[in-house]
DNA sequence: GCTGTTGCGGACAACACTCTCCGTTTCATC
DNA sequence: GATGAAACGGAGAGTGTTGTCCGCAACAGC
């Protein structure tokens, strides 16, 4: 788990006064820093194409001050959905993990976070583009995203739910579908499309006593 | 079936030369038009978002050109999405349409189009945010699109392949998750990651006898 | 409170794209 | 070929977004 709380480890969170001199952190830019995340948060839940001049006018601060704390637009993305990962990591683990459901209590909640959260399904998206070099955010993200998924695949696999081709892939795949959903659903049934998109997909991955 | 190669009836066509005081349509009119359709074709199947002016320079007119015979971009993508639909409508036509192979088989036509045509992924893509108001070309093709998969549709629900309780609007969420992964993944991916997608989203559609 | 350092923010340059204006060219007709 | 009408295209205005510069203000340490 990625440190909340912990403006060190935040990625993309370059903050200002980070240099290796040991001086502490000036408290105007924790707190610009979190004023940040949490009007990028908001707004990129309901625009995920929201200008990054917006999220600094809504966090009150200067557009300056939005590109010190982070280099670009995926910067302040990958770091909104670190967060929703950490939350979804802690919900997950609340439920058992063992076959079928926890395989798809872990997609509903990840399922949930994207409609929720414009910065996950943004990070979804780029999963293709920007997945492929080590070192971006994109790609850090991704990694973690599948370490979730994959423990859970295995489970259900191991317990004879899934349909025998079944692979790991097929998770990111259904994360993806749900994501087409999302994005053209009008904002008020993106939950509802969602859902009934991961259920289809999710049957469909099931092994099916014929 | 909207005559591809009749004028008139493009949508989005309207000419500039087409009063209706009878005259002859000028032979630069036709000949631009056409060069318009095959360049934005072109170009849109590997970037949905291309812009306009690079459509008019791969045409060989101006952008002023371009403007007089598409209002605007939904004009133009519209037009092209239509031709594709043409085409789907003609390829399925000879295949049988009954039962959950008539279903599926016309759903993988349209999904191969998708993949092929960037026209036709963001017709679907505006599905949520323009199919709303009659009138618009999103809302006209969107409806063409509906009335194609509902005659299949009910075909195989009459033969009991579908889940009992399978809707119209589920195949067209079925459309929608296909255009996630398809516009997630690399271009040389989109095929078989479509075609994957396809695959899952139909057997979750499908009645299972346990 | 004073001071050096660091971050701040408004304003601006740069860019990408859409859509329009107007002088020029091409077309169909005679 | 001459002529009027219609379409053409280059150039540019308008708009929205990203990313930067520099004088100014706030902070931490003394």
């Amino acid at each position: 788990m990625s440190g909340i709380g912990s403006l060190a480890a935040v990625p993309g969170g370059a903050l200002p006064g980070k240099g290796s001199s040991g001086s502490a952190v000036r408290s105007d830019v924790e707190r610009n820093h979190r004023a940040l995340l949490d009007a990028a948060r908001e707004l990129l839940s309901e625009r995920p194409n929201v200008p990054l001049y917006e999220i600094a006018r809504r966090a009150g601060v200067g557009q300056a001050t939005l590109y010190r704390h982070f280099s670009d637009r995926m910067a302040i993305v990958g770091a909104i959905a670190a967060e929703v990962l950490d939350e979804v990591e802690a919900e997950a683990a609340t439920s058992a993990p063992e076959g079928a459901q926890g395989l798809a209590n872990l997609l509903e909640l990840l399922v949930s976070a994207m409609v929720r959260s414009g910065a996950l399904l943004q990070l979804i998206d780029d999963e293709a583009s920007g997945a492929e070099q080590p070192g971006t955010v994109t790609y850090e993200l991704v990694r973690r995203l599948l370490v979730m998924v994959e423990g859970r695949f295995d489970g259900a696999k191991a317990a004879g739910a899934l349909r025998a081709d079944a692979t790991p892939e097929d998770v990111v795949l259904v994360l993806g579908m749900a994501k087409g959903v999302i994005m053209g659903a009008a904002p008020d049934k993106r939950a509802a499309a969602a859902s009934r998109a991961l259920d289809l997909a999710l049957n469909g991955l099931l092994a099916h006593r014929g």
